[in-house]
DNA sequence: GCCGTTTTCGGCCCGACTGTTTTCAGTCG
């Protein structure tokens, strides 16, 4: 069976593991991280590139790597990973997985004691037979017992906005101390991601022992797993690791540098530093030969100090950042003001909690120009889909609306309309043809092969009343796999019948997602915002889709909802 | 395993914290 580019990722890192508790060469094992990073933000259509030979001038891609991506891709199995596995007991590497345990330790304990997994672990360590080792302790026994007994919650990652709450009450309460001169969250969460694994939280001040007391001890920290001069972790309901690193106010802007990442950025930058005779950390330059080391006041001072206009926290994702930098090529990012609408919205009519009313209330409180309602249709039966009857009874409500000046904001009568698993659509093209905005979303049979599922989809978007493909890969975060579907081929779709893609952005799905944006946005595709809102609140969910938007690299001009309302209905008209 | 105005071998980003040590290895980010 073959392997999709996200499969293949999956496997480049398991070898990256066994390598590691094989004991092998640390570069080597980066350079299968490095491989699974590429094709996880993969754009291009994998087949085409391994066809090209184009794979291995990737950077961070050789000879060695595309030729076992190559067959990965074919074949689903590699001789060499087949004799790694062989080589290693299997239940090792979900060793690697618990908080302290690295391949050397895992190693020995393996040899020492004869532990091949986590069962063997769990009994080791309650026999006490792993604090006698010499290297070993009490306490490292007891925080392995603790890493098995919490690894489902120490394990998982934590959506962006269901962390939220936590960063803003832990920003306020830092930025209230007397001694904290400045406070931010950086990370992953600063760079938006729409997961996170951990939060860091970084303070200036001179007086770091106060504000550790204060932050140990704050209500939800079930564990302190870590407390030092300069650094402390916890761990708060859920499993969610909080890190707060406090450094000198001198200090500060490299810090934030550092921990607001990616890793790939960083080496980048340092990589960057040191042909510039400095040598880079989170505590700031040091001259390597005889120039000077520059400080820094603000973040923009780093990148200043390396030749570089300061770049967005969004796109530090080593994503080729640095160098559209270094051309002054950085796009001007959208920003939530630019929104004048959005077309992808339900009400009370089908699976919404919302009355038309209250949706369009809503929007004019937003300032918005124009309301898609797009509620679904009738095969989503599950969803309270609405019969033809019933969606012709809406577009003349929304008519009266409009015309009864009761708000501002012009509502656009719309469908979320299935795209069935022939490709078809659920509405006969006369009725599609009374909509003002057509959004042609999958939402069953969802487990069809590759191919059957992107000729679908192509299908869909080359239906000339279709204007918006929505939630592109049906995935849920953290929750649902995307379905199987070639995303360049969509894409190419999208950009040759001059359709647009949908942004979801409710905050589980982020959908279509961010590596994706970029090259769809070259190639002339339209991004349109939606946020899916099942009630008159969620319409703030774009935010979440802007977030996402600017780690895509999104310019306005490249979001169909930037534009005026005239200019909208020209856009919608023209099919 | 990758890469190249330090080129085809020998490098490859940098520092804090912990536990177990008595100077440091391992892990983590």
């Amino acid at each position: 069976m073959s392997l999709d580019a996200h499969g293949i990722a999956e496997v480049l890192d398991e070898i990256a593991r066994l390598l590691e508790l094989s004991g092998e060469n640390p570069f080597k094992i980066r350079a299968y991280h490095a491989g699974a990073r590429l094709l996880e933000t993969l754009t291009d259509d994998l087949d085409a590139l391994i066809a090209s030979g184009a794979l291995a001038e990737k950077p961070g891609i050789g000879e060695a790597l595309a030729d076992k991506i190559a067959k990965l891709r074919k074949d689903g199995r590699l001789d060499f990973l087949d004799r790694l596995r062989a080589s290693l007991p299997p239940g090792l590497p979900a060793i690697l997985g618990i908080p302290g345990m690295g391949p050397k330790k895992t190693r020995r304990l393996w040899q020492e004691l004869g532990v091949v997994d986590l069962a063997g672990l769990q009994a080791a360590c309650e026999q006490g037979k792993v604090a006698e080792l010499k290297g070993f302790g009490e306490k490292t026994q007891a925080a392995i017992l603790a890493g098995i007994r919490n690894r489902e919650a120490y394990g998982k990652r934590h959506l962006w906005a269901s962390v939220e709450g936590v960063v803003t009450t832990l920003l306020a309460g830092l930025r209230a101390l007397p001694q904290v001169a400045r406070a931010e969250a950086a990370g992953s969460f600063r760079r938006n991601r729409e997961t996170v694994g951990d939060l860091d939280f970084l303070v200036a001040s001179d007086e770091p022992g106060p504000v550790m007391d204060w932050f140990t001890v704050q209500p939800g920290i079930v564990e302190v797993t870590a407390r030092g001069q300069t650094k402390s972790s916890v761990r708060v309901e859920g499993g969610l690791q909080v890190d707060l690193r406090v450094v000198p106010p001198a200090q500060f802007f490299f810090a934030l540098h550092h921990f607001t990442g990616s890793k790939e950025h960083n080496v980048a930058m340092r990589q960057r530093a040191l042909q510039r005779g400095l040598s880079m950390s989170e505590w700031g330059f040091t001259a390597v030969g005889a120039a000077e080391a520059p400080g820094a006041a603000t973040e923009a001072d780093v990148f200043r100090a390396l030749g570089l206009p300061w770049i967005p926290p969004e796109l530090r994702e080593g994503q080729g950042e640095i160098e559209a930098a270094e051309g002054g090529a950085l796009p001007r990012l959208l920003e939530v003001g630019d929104l004048r609408g959005a077309f992808h919205n339900h009400t009370t009519a089908s699976d919404g909690k919302s009355t038309l009313e209250q949706m369009a209330a809503a929007a004019d409180a937003l300032g918005w120009e124009y309301l898609g309602i797009s509620d679904h249709s009738r095969t989503s039966a599950y969803a309270g889909g609405l019969e033809v009857e019933r969606l012709l009874a809406q577009v003349s409500a929304i008519r009266a609306l409009n015309a009864s000046g009761r708000f501002r904001v012009r509502v656009l009568s719309g469908s979320e309309v299935d795209i069935l698993k022939d490709g078809s659509l659920d509405y006969p093209d006369d009725i599609l043809a009374k909509l003002d905005v057509v959004v042609a979303s999958v939402h069953a049979s969802m487990q069809l092969d590759e191919e059957a599922m992107t000729a679908r989809i192509v299908r869909a978007i080359e239906h000339p009343l279709v204007h918006i493909l929505g939630h592109s890969t049906g995935r849920l975060l953290l929750q649902r796999e995307s379905y199987k579907v070639n995303l360049a081929k969509v894409v190419d779709a999208a950009a040759a019948n001059g359709k647009c893609i949908e942004l979801n952005s409710h905050p589980r799905r982020l959908d279509m997602d961010w590596t994706h944006w970029r090259r769809a946005a070259e190639k002339g595709v339209l991004c349109s915002i939606n946020p899916d809102a099942h009630h008159a609140d969620h319409l703030a969910y774009v935010r979440h889709g802007v977030a996402v938007a600017r780690k895509g690299w999104l310019t306005p001009d490249q979001v169909l909802n930037t534009r005026p309302l005239d200019d909208v209905l020209r856009w919608l008209r023209r099919r």
